[in-house]
RNA sequence: GCCGGUGUAGCUCAGUGGCAGAGCAGCUGAUUCGUAAUCAGCAGGUCGUGGGUUCGAGUCCCACCGCCGGCUCCA
């Protein structure tokens, strides 16, 4: 691959993933030759042997380590149970007692394949005929026999901390065309610590769920009328429109138009399109009048109207038009999960239209949304550059242009990022973005999509240039959120609930000791909600504890705190739900930091008690 | 879509063929309380939906729907 000027690309992380390593036969070995991916992988051939010997009539299919642990797949007609997996796992510990040694053997491939075609391992066999090698290697330890290039640990002794997780169906290959296998899943540590450690992850992970503090704090729920759909509850809804107003912020002061779009539009649009012949699966249809309409999976096409609308001068450009469209995309029924995968989403999408030679400088304006953005919530992207597809269209002169800028921007704002060469669009290059959140997980969020031909080819735009000369524009696609849905999803696990004040749906309760200073709470609530603030009033007859216990549990900001003395001074008692009672100040004081805090959209108070 | 699991009160869950239950939440009353659960009473159900087996089905069987874990998909 061929650089086209700025800083060469910094590597973050292997592009290949120890599955792909085993499965498509790529880089030397079955596991990258490092300790952990190494211990996994023998983990799994451990787990292959404790298998065989509980279940001598399963099929080898492949085993490979993968991120956090390993799994195998096994022809079996039965689907393992819970119970089986006890027992494999105590086998599997048997086997590591014994401390059987792993020995390579190299054999002639055809020996090979006549020495599993004996064993009945028929997916080994299908393996070894597609393998280009005139000898291959075997594993063994004690009565197990693998195909495998290694490398693995000395013995079966070496393995301190495992556990089995789950099992499922998995198509062998990954084909859905082919059988289903039955795949095992595990993971395994160099110490106990560590498992531990990641077992804690995984604890932890499931207590943010966001489908449990949504439906618990009150911010969405899933109803079965309306599968891959989020029902906004009011306090949800607070959070979707302060992300909204902040992204309106940021976009009005940086030249955006917002516009928006018909939801239910011809099919003639997709036709024009492309995605009528390339998306159409995905595609709600909705017929009337005998004419098709679609719901819009995309907003792009419907841009160009805009565009459209007047006869435009290289002057007018670059014309940046966002748009919070909501979408509507048909997935399986089998691939939805909470807001991670949904059916009707809000993009935060936007369409430049530039000159070639805006190319850059607009990429740079993105490039500085998404740094803004991301930066208010504490998360650090990270930039993979895709480059030209091999069945690519449009102009390479312009492919090549489009590429250094897209290059030269991050490098000018100092931005490192990973090369994947080829992994374009066919209409063009892009930048996508990933964030890690506080539990270690990847999101790809951001995408900025270059395009000559989709929208400026299919749909005819031009602009008339400084030589009277009518021009094609170049299309910038680019959202920042993703979807509102899944961004809301992950800022909920990522802050476990406890929002940062500016995003908390309730900023501040307020708790009268009794109902003696009922009418001094509320007054003191009063003020709050009159200042703009997001405040509640708990005057319920219960005790002082049980009315603190609920506010903390709802991962409310702050409490404040009145009796008798607050009501002769006025003031409150301030208790914060990271680090408890923060003493007494003047209602204005308090009134005066809040309004500071929320107004600067500070990340503050989100390490709390869960 | 495929494999498996699962669906009982608003929530979390018990209930293995014989009168639908508990805790929390809700409502009513008592209590007037200083930094994470006061006490008592009351009310709450088409057991996901539709069929079937049975004298009798939340429970057994079939189909469908939703959800969960994966696979596949994500021009």
């Amino acid at each position: 691959m061929k650089h086209h000027g700025g800083t060469p690309p910094v590597v973050l992380f292997s592009s290949m993933s120890e599955e792909d390593r085993h499965l498509r036969f790529e880089g030397e070995s079955d596991c990258e030759p490092a300790p952990l991916p190494t211990l996994r992988h023998s983990c799994s051939h451990i787990m292959a042997q404790a298998v065989k010997q509980l279940f001598p009539d399963v099929k080898l299919a492949i085993g490979p380590a993968i991120e956090d642990g390993f799994y195998y797949d096994f022809a079996k007609p039965e689907p393992f149970t819970s119970e089986d997996l006890l027992r494999i796992e105590q086998r599997m510990s048997e086997i590591i007692v014994k401390d059987l040694p792993f020995v390579r053997e190299e054999r002639p491939r055809e020996a090979a394949i006549r020495f599993f075609e004996e064993r009945g391992e028929p997916f080994k066999v299908e393996i070894l005929k597609g393998i280009d090698a005139a000898t291959v290697s075997l594993y063994r330890q004690g009565d197990f026999v693998d195909l495998c290039r290694g490398p693995h640990v000395p013995s079966t002794g070496h393995i301190r901390a495992f556990k089995l997780l789950s099992c499922s169906g998995a198509y062998w290959r990954g084909s859905e065309k082919n059988p289903m296998l039955q795949r095992i899943y595990g993971t395994a540590w160099l110490s106990r610590e560590d498992l531990d450690k990641y077992l804690w992850r995984l604890e932890e992970a499931k207590k943010r769920d966001h489908r449990k503090l949504g439906r618990e704090l009150d911010l969405f729920v899933f109803q079965d009328v309306s599968p891959g759909a989020a029902f906004w509850l009011p306090k949800g809804m607070v959070i979707f429109r302060e992300l909204e107003r902040f992204w309106r912020d940021v976009h009005d002061a940086r030249g955006y138009q917002e516009i928006s779009t018909p939801v239910l539009v011809h099919k003639r649009l997709w036709e024009q399109s492309g995605h009528w012949d390339h998306y159409r699966e995905n595609m709600f249809l909705v017929e009337a009048e005998e004419q098709i309409f679609s719901l819009k999976p995309m907003n792009c096409p419907e841009s160009t109207y805009v565009y459209r609308h007047h006869l435009r001068s290289y002057r007018d450009l670059p014309l940046r038009f966002s748009e919070l469209g909501r979408l509507y995309r048909f997935e399986r029924s089998g691939t939805l999960a909470g807001m991670f995968r949904v059916r009707q989403f809000t993009q935060d999408d936007a369409h430049i239209y530039c000159r070639p030679d805006q190319l850059q400088a607009e990429i740079m304006g993105v490039l500085e949304i998404v740094q803004l953005l991301y930066g208010a919530f504490g998360f650090e992207p990270r930039f993979f550059l895709s480059t030209k597809p091999e069945k690519a269209m449009g102009d390479p002169a312009l492919w090549q242009q489009a590429e250094a800028a897209l290059q030269d921007a991050l490098a000018k704002r100092d931005l490192p990022h990973e090369l994947r060469a080829g992994e374009g669009a066919f209409y063009g290059p892009k930048i996508d973005v990933v964030i890690s959140d506080v539990l270690g997980r990847d999101w790809q969020l951001a995408t900025i999509q270059l395009d000559f031909v989709m929208l400026p080819e299919r749909f005819a735009l031009e602009y008339i240039d400084a030589d009277g000369q009518p021009k094609r524009p170049v299309a910038i696609h680019r959202a920042i959120y993703g979807s509102f849905e899944r961004f809301v999803g992950i800022l909920t696990e990522h802050f476990a609930g406890a929002f940062p004040t500016w995003l908390a749906p309730v900023q501040a309760r307020v708790l009268p000791v009794s109902e003696k200073v009922a009418a001094y709470g509320r007054s003191v609530f009063e003020r709050l909600r009159e200042a703009g603030i997001r405040a509640e009033l708990d005057d319920r007859n219960e005790k002082l504890n049980y009315r603190i216990r609920e506010a903390q549990l709802q991962k409310i900001p702050y409490m404040l705190i009145v009796g008798a003395r607050e009501s002769q001074d006025g003031t409150v008692s301030v208790r914060r739900r990271t680090d408890g009672d923060a003493g007494v100040v003047a209602v204005e004081g308090f009134l005066a930091g809040l309004a500071a805090e929320i107004s600067s959209r500070s990340v503050t108070l989100t390490v709390g008690r869960s």
